[in-house]
DNA sequence: TACAGTTGTAACCATAAAAGTTACAACTAT
DNA sequence: ATAGTTGTAACTTTTATGGTTACAACTGTA
């Protein structure tokens, strides 16, 4: 089980509109033959980076362009802004027995290390800036 | 989009067969009542942990025994036994244009983040042994 | 030896989420 | 007015999961 590729794909957007956007008018079409998937795909990505703040898009005449510094989006923004996970990372049985004596304590015993496990990994996500990646995407083209 | 329930179903399973195993035969049945799911999803899960050499199961007697020392079984150990994530939690879009610059170079920029990423997740969960957890069963029981 | 209780596993179904696709109304700059 | 876009609904396909039934094979015991 994997996490959605929205995530992927919203990154790989927001490169290419912040990198990309002084020199080319960032339509869904021309995002959307970078990433290679349906520009369908990709206008469901920009609807969602734009209800988080991050991006404006014009309906009509066209094109995505940066709202918020690059600096101050992580990884993490970009992960909630496209819902990659509902609350929870770890799926939960749902009616473990109260009569047996674990299935009754399960959660007080799992559920604050299922946490700890989610946190390290978003603060992770937190720790790295799209103005991060940028700079390394500018060595390598 | 979440972990599979297998996982924390596997822990159940465990912490079932450790605590209760020296008072009750540990058939598939029991475990199942205790987690609540289908018999067959709790063979399952213990084929699994068998696989792993976690714990052993007798054909046609019945019953699962412990094999590893709980101090030496880590939620981590269980993840990879019932198999929650196939190789990279993040889902990567297939065919990024090659002839974009932002599409050649999104592995090359993206890849060691996420990579760190799932690593935290998973150093928590070496971080945590079944015997840990059965310690603090054992207060609320 | 026969049997009752199990496991192991195949097969099939139902459900849910994702992603791809088509279609089209609404918008905007020229 | 028009050409080029966006926003979104609707539908399809695919995939993974989990639930379920069924049954052969195994094992300890009467």
């Amino acid at each position: 089980m994997k996490i959605t590729s929205r995530f992927t794909v919203a990154v790989h957007t927001l490169l290419a509109i912040y990198v990309l956007g002084k020199e080319y008018k960032m339509t869904s079409d021309l995002i959307a033959s970078s990433v290679n998937v349906n520009p369908v795909v990709i206008r469901r990505t920009l609807s969602s980076l734009k209800a988080a703040g991050i991006i404006d898009v014009k309906a009509g005449s066209g094109g995505a362009v940066p709202v918020k510094d690059a600096e101050d989006i992580t990884l993490y923004d970009v992960y909630t802004a496209v819902d990659c996970v509902d609350g929870n990372l770890f799926n939960f049985h749902e009616n473990p027995n109260p009569e047996c004596p674990v299935g009754k304590n399960i959660h007080a015993v799992l559920d604050s290390h299922l946490a700890d496990a989610q946190t390290a990994l978003e603060n992770k996500l937190k720790s790295v800036t799209l103005a991060d990646l940028m700079k390394r995407l500018n060595i390598l083209i």
